[in-house]
DNA sequence: ATCGTGGACTGAAGCAGATCAGTCCGGATG
DNA sequence: CATCCGGACTGATCTGCTTCAGTCCACGAT
């Protein structure tokens, strides 16, 4: 009952439950999706490299749903994600719940409460979590060894903050339907940069629910709206999986403009 | 017909128009804003302040509409608001505009297009603009003679992204009154750090339109909305000057935690 | 004096999205 | 085995906000 069938280069179980390929670097990949990821911002070479995969000494787990960071803790660790997905959200008093971001595979989380020690932020896994801790110390060690790889880790900062901004374009001036193409698109350029994805789709452990609190909706109308955009030939997202039939059409309709995430060039000298 | 009236620690002149205090440090205002800011958050020696004032060398003016900084415009310069309001925005394809964040007097302007070379947005004055240009040399200087201010700036950066966080869940989870009622807490509350406002009120020059771009409404709903929070007796905001009548009544409505703006203590020592 | 403009303000009508109240299905639990 | 639960999905109704189409007023330009 368990078959292994590769689809968008991730190891999915037929029948309903999606396993999220862990993104960990086994299976003969040589670095982590971290240095995966800034290695796509600024040419790094091999020792660079190897440096940034040494951080990735204390690796820990995470069950789902049990919050990783809560709101107001001080002296929090900073993590890079290794695998599973998680969010940082913030609810409000009448119990609204609003999800700010998510971290995948490859991102660094908690760059900004450890420099400030104090999170006004909850974080929780979505997915089964490995994530190596991070000492500030080390760090540090790793920036002053490797000047380069502080740049590269500010720039994955600065391009968090960029989709944190798209973000609220989004929530402020695009649609429903619109702003949920928008985020699709989002996560499958940012998996694709790990490459936990390609430009036809990549699988993706987030409820309807999860969704709604991400995009300002009800659970209810998300549900509407992916049906619409399934309907129109755009993306289907179901059983965990999203895919994508017409990226034009999908760019067309979000305003989708993908340079905020590439940062490409710049800084390549 | 011009009577100079202190209200609110600013020069108004009566019969409708309102001139903003320049916030610049003349009539007797020993600092800049931006320093008085920066000394809210960490604890400044007297020559800690001065390396900051010495900052604000070349100082320029920016007439109002005129954008200071434009989307993918690279090597800019970095500047300190001395006196008047700007606003970073985007556009999308359609026309629709939404407003990021507004930077007052005393705020940092910049540092990210500045680190990272290139703007992802927009920044246009409100009103008429003085600004101190920053090169990035002499920034880099004063942090190594002085380095508690670069942490006091850090700092000052992490608020202005909790900011943006806490905007977007305006957009996402709070509804158009709730909406409106913390985004002029916050305004005040900023206002009050560099001395241009009180808990009970300040001088605004924002029109309902750019208020309706900030909160993701249209235009006549402010308008609607505005006359609500009146008639609730909450808040007036009327001929340029915002008067806050119920400070615990927004605070209950908007569910204003305002400690993301404070950020005393931590970094005291 | 007249015109044009920008901002505050309003009423009426339309609609996007919320809310309510469900059904159905698959998996986990005792 | 029955039961419970979480997630996808649906129809009907309601409403918050938009859109449209104005008015009014202060001010500046001609």
């Amino acid at each position: 009952m368990l078959v292994l069938t590769p689809i968008y280069g991730l190891r999915v179980r037929l029948r309903h439950r999606i396993f999220i390929d862990t993104g960990a670097f086994v299976l003969g990949e040589v670095h982590s999706p971290f240095s995966r990821k800034l290695g796509a911002f600024v040419a790094l070479s091999d020792q660079e490299m190897s440096a940034l995969d040494r951080l990735h000494s204390r690796r820990r787990i995470f069950p789902v749903g049990v919050d990783m960071v809560h709101q107001g803790q001080t002296d929090q660790a900073a993590y890079i994600l290794a695998s599973g997905w998680v969010c940082s959200y913030k609810i409000l008093a009448d119990g609204a719940r609003q999800i700010v971001d998510f971290q995948l595979p490859g991102d660094f989380l908690g760059l900004r409460s450890v420099l400030f020690r104090t999170s006004d932020h909850n974080i929780e896994p979505i997915t089964k979590v490995e994530a190596s801790e991070v000492l500030v110390c080390d760090l540090l060690e790793t920036f002053s060894e490797t000047p380069r790889l502080a740049t590269a880790v500010l720039w994955a900062a600065s391009r968090d903050e960029a989709m944190v901004v798209e973000h609220l374009v989004s929530l402020g001036r695009r649609n429903a339907k619109e702003r949920t193409a928008h985020f699709l698109l989002e996560l499958g350029a940012r998996l694709k940069l790990v490459g936990l994805g390609s430009t036809s789709g990549y699988a993706c452990p987030l409820s309807q629910y999860l969704l709604a609190d991400t995009l300002g909706l009800s659970a209810v109308h998300v549900n509407r709206v992916l049906r619409e955009l399934r309907e129109d030939g755009l993306v289907t997202f179901q059983n965990g999986l999203v895919e994508i039939h017409d990226l034009n059409g999908l760019v067309d309709l979000a305003d989708f403009d993908k340079t905020y995430l590439d940062h490409e060039g710049p800084l390549l000298k």
